[in-house]
DNA sequence: TTTCAGTATAGATAATTAGCTAAATACTGT
DNA sequence: ACAGTATTTAGCTAATTATCTATACTGAAA
């Protein structure tokens, strides 16, 4: 499937999208993400798994906790890149410069 | 559900989006729409309903075609306003100033 | 009013999805 | 090695989705 889809069809459901949201405050580990909705540990696993696949968050381990971080340029370019497709008269997307070495 | 969710499940599907993007240069009827697609006309018109309900498009009758145009402040609102609270940094939405009388 | 073109709805089916519980895996510290 | 904590994977079920074909509806024109 298209990398865009898979994109989308992350952001097709609230709970994920909600996960974004709180990651944007900063990183969470998965814990923490699933104590703050009332579905099972597994599920949350599942769905952080599926945002981790569409390239939206990355993981890192930090002793025996997982540790989400979102990707806000996989956001920006994936969905800004459609949205200013669609509807360029409504929209900027504000490319942040890279540093040198980044 | 959610209006938000409405409008992300509908972004979800590639044909949709596709159809959005085709809608993005002027109107189109149902007919105009499914022959750039390889599935059956129901199936478009299927589609069409959904992005109808999510209020990503709007249609009109002109004769015995039904006329389809994009909403983009709807896509613009709603998409935009996600992608501005989860990658502030990334994204601006320009919001159209509405004349008076609109 | 019959016919035709354009669209939409109904009904069926196969595939996908989100959720659960139970079990497995990955580390840490004893 | 063992026990404990954190997280993921497996296996299941119920619900949703995308697609198809066949049928129905809408409006124009013969």
């Amino acid at each position: 499937m298209s990398d865009e889809s898979n994109v989308f069809k992350a952001l097709a459901d609230a709970t994920r999208r909600q996960i974004l949201q709180d990651l944007q405050s900063g990183e969470l580990n998965a814990g923490d993400i699933a104590s703050r909705f009332t579905i099972s540990g597994p599920s949350i696993s599942r769905h952080l798994s599926i945002l981790k696949s569409a390239g939206l968050v990355v993981e890192r381990r930090e002793s025996n906790r997982v540790i989400y971080r979102i990707v806000e340029e996989r956001l920006a370019l994936c969905v800004g890149g459609f949205l200013s497709a669609v509807c360029p008269e409504q929209i900027v997307l504000r490319h942040k410069r890279r540093k040198v070495g980044d």
